[in-house]
DNA sequence: ATTTCACGTAACTTATGTTGTTTCGAAACT
DNA sequence: AGTTTCGAAACAACATAAGTTACGTGAAAT
């Protein structure tokens, strides 16, 4: 199945601002993440419903954080792109009237729901300061971050 | 994201062969499920390569059972139709030269690998007879396995 | 005031993977 | 021989994230 890459993306996104003065814009991000300045947009739109980041237009514009990253959590963002579903895998109907298929889905649905609930509860513990730790020590991958992060 | 059935369908088809008695052929199955029996026999080629089942050609022919349900975990069946990620989020690419990236990666990947570590311990601990548990007793829902599990 | 920058949004295309369908061949029973 | 049933290839349908193009809006710089 192919895989969701927003959250993981918001996320090296969000750190980069928050080590970053100033605003970053569309673009910025874009080349940053190696692709196109509308899925950013479309991508951080989620999050500047939920407040966690704001957009200005004009000369000088683009995306900056609405509060520190010690204070977002990978939950925040991991609901602030909307991720409808966590796994690729779950029940073909729900209910078509078969006891076997009703206990097919219960079963899978409370195993389905144990791991879910553990990976928000970790979601919920982690937040984006954690992430990246040796990040503020030495100096020598804040040119990394300088030149936009991208090997090329 | 769309999810992938294959897991749920195919306990739903063994827990059925499991209360019948003789080989349930790909035509019959696909219309429990109410789907095609090319698409039965893919998925149930899986199963077959394992030795969880076994197909017969010709007259009298279809799929049975090689083991007891009581001998089938909910890990085996997954395993066999071949699941490549339970989840349907995960890392854009896998360094990509960024710490930033590589921090945030490292992080989602513990976190994923800890919540598939459980999702997995549990499948391991459930078989297909646990499933669909109040079965032998009474009679009312045998009629409806009889008639096919389809409510039309 | 005009130009430039940058977001906002809509519409369309592309890519990927499951599912659905058709078709032909092979094997086995009647 | 004829019918049943799986095996496998090939292709269409469908859904969704991602990529792309195009045009509009607002804000700052000149």
């Amino acid at each position: 199945m192919r895989q969701d890459s927003r959250l993981s993306r918001m996320l090296h996104v969000l750190i980069h601002m928050g080590h970053h003065d100033g605003a970053l814009t569309s673009d910025m991000i874009a080349k940053m993440l190696d692709t196109n300045p509308v899925v950013i947009r479309r991508t951080m739109a989620g999050l500047r419903e939920k407040g966690y980041v704001a957009s200005e237009k004009g000369h000088g514009g683009g995306w900056t954080l609405s509060r520190p990253l010690s204070e977002l959590t990978l939950l925040d963002i991991y609901r602030a792109v909307g991720e409808p579903s966590v796994f690729a895998v779950g029940p073909a109907y729900d209910m078509p009237g078969c006891v076997i298929e009703q206990g097919v889905n219960a079963t899978l649905k409370d195993v389905f729901a144990e791991a879910e609930q553990l990976l928000l509860k970790r979601f919920a513990g982690v937040t984006l300061a954690d992430i990246a730790p040796d990040f503020a020590p030495p100096a020598a991958k804040n040119e990394a971050e300088a030149k936009g992060c991208r090997s090329d």
